[in-house]
DNA sequence: TCATTCATGAAGCGACGCTACAACGTTAGC
DNA sequence: GCTAACGTTGTAGCGTCGCTTCATGAATGA
């Protein structure tokens, strides 16, 4: 007398989390890949759910699937089904004093410069059992959050505000808010200033990041008289920028953690005045993920680590 | 490549929900009556969580097994993870429109009597799908919480408080606040009487409740003097209480909403001044089978029944 | 039109979790 | 102190589930 696949609870739980999987990868294929299966496995595995439930859940879409609004709403559930799981898995690892496993942990550049470089060693001696795997990502903004899915923590930066967890049903935890100042080379005719306002900028050529990178939404607000400052080139590293500042092609904006960098490479940093010019620098996380016993050390240790910078 | 059986999650759930089942009836052989499987299945996923989580679980004590700390710990989580896939299932009946189900309510006879009988019709028209097994059970106030095991709402009443849901770790729903009356016979000397107080019994027999029953608590508060009421016999059932009431063999206490039968038979119920007499109804749910969609709409209708009767 | 990309179906197979049966340790009764 | 009853644990066997492999169909883009 076996009760078959839906077990003590009801709802098959794995079952549900794949269909979980496929609300946040968007395809059959992409879940395969995550979850080490083939894509048959997957289909079959939804096409199993749909049938302890009695409903339709996925319904074809061109090439790919889309969820029907039965399915996203048991996707949804599936989220607080798995952060209920980690959040006990975690206890019982801090019951145990055995906090242990990879993070995987992914940031832009100059976030894993400053951040993750102290992080390694400090991690090292407070969590032992804890390993992380590293990566630098340059994301733009709104590719943040589907970084979640294959990274434990992503770090980002904003311009604007930390994102908002009820709209992005993520865990957001707040690093570090950090002013932007102006680069300019060290014979440059404003390198002897104590400070900058964008009236002393007009017609200097900027050295400027990517379109559509956060520090690009603020270049605009530096605008004198309805003139924006002219962009000659743009590239995603800091050092790139810097090098290019020190050479007197142009000013740039850096963060003001940078100015050791910048001062090593011949460049000064001056703060902005007439302008709230700052970034948010932000970790975030799936829930479930947020509950695990060493995702939350790393995300200790690196509160404190951002804690001692600013 | 299979995973084996941790599945998607890190921990299988099913055997979580196995332990939590061992926490909570205490003993292998009751899990495995509890969920139609042999003890040796029980005992062997109980072993299988072990070994997944390399920690000893459970220790056998005596002829039976105990939980460990670490066990214990899982066994709380497990609650947590079982609530979150009760409120999808409801979320996902509710949104389907499909609320249906067997909801197991049991009560004491009294409360069977006021609030199930009505329950039966009302919730016929509100919600068809759902399907009652009810039966009466007069439990002492420490078996409550057991009963919550079998039946997905256990009606009880207390004269002290209602349970507080911290302690108990269940769903506490309260449905009646009722005073406590004095029963006379119609040819009692104090028929007439618009009240009583605990002075105008003295030396009156009293017909009681087994010892150890809710109501028994609160018949040493009517002493005067140091005198104790004195029992002269004790009954469970009200209809048995209110018969021997009318055959004059003493006076008994009675709750309010006893007043219709209790004059069908015979017998006034006279408000009693001088002592806050009172019985608490509440309904009693493990916090899982509160979330049940099924279950929500019977405790509802529930609450609208004793909202009418008080 | 053809090649590519996804999703899905059928067949086969390994693993898991169950039952049945037996063994062992503990408790309680005579 | 012996024995019977109870409860847990181990072993063997078997059914079912979920996976992979291979093949098919459907939509997209060069």
């Amino acid at each position: 007398m076996n009760d078959g696949s839906m077990g003590v609870m009801g709802i098959d739980v794995d079952k549900l989390a794949t269909l979980r999987e496929l609300a946040e990868r968007g395809s059959i294929t992409a879940v395969a890949d995550a979850t080490y299966r083939t894509p048959s496995a997957v289909s079959q595995a939804i096409k199993a759910l749909e049938r302890d439930l009695g409903a339709v859940l996925v319904v074809r879409e061109g090439r790919g699937v889309r969820l029907t609004d039965a399915g996203a709403l048991l996707a949804e559930g599936a989220v607080e089904v798995a952060e209920a799981v980690a959040r006990t898995r975690a206890r019982f690892e801090e019951f145990r004093g055995d906090v242990s496993g990879e993070v995987a942990v992914t940031a832009f550049p100059s976030g894993a410069e400053m951040l993750l470089a102290p992080l390694l060693p400090r991690l090292a001696a407070e969590a032992p059992g804890v390993t992380l795997r590293l990566s630098d990502l340059d994301l733009a903004e709104y590719e943040l959050a589907a970084a979640t899915a294959d990274h434990d923590l992503v770090l980002g930066h904003s311009v604007l505000a930390v994102p908002d967890p009820a709209t992005t049903r993520l865990h957001v935890t707040p690093l570090l808010r950090e002013p932007l100042d102006v680069a300019v080379a060290a014979d440059h005719r404003l390198a002897a200033r104590d400070a900058v306002r964008p009236e002393d900028l007009v017609d200097e050529p900027w050295i400027g990041v990517p379109v559509g990178h956060p520090f690009d939404l603020l270049l605009p607000m530096l605008a004198v008289g309805g003139r924006p400052p002219r962009v000659v080139q743009r590239f995603l590293d800091n050092h790139v920028v810097t090098a290019f500042v020190a050479a007197g092609q142009g000013v740039a904006l850096l963060p003001r953690l940078w100015r050791r960098a910048a001062e090593a490479q011949g460049v000064r940093l001056l703060p902005l005045e007439g302008v709230r010019a700052g970034r948010h620098v932000f970790a975030l996380a799936r829930p479930d993920r947020a509950e695990r016993a060493a995702v939350r050390r790393v995300l200790a240790v690196l509160e404190d680590v951002a804690a001692e910078l600013g």
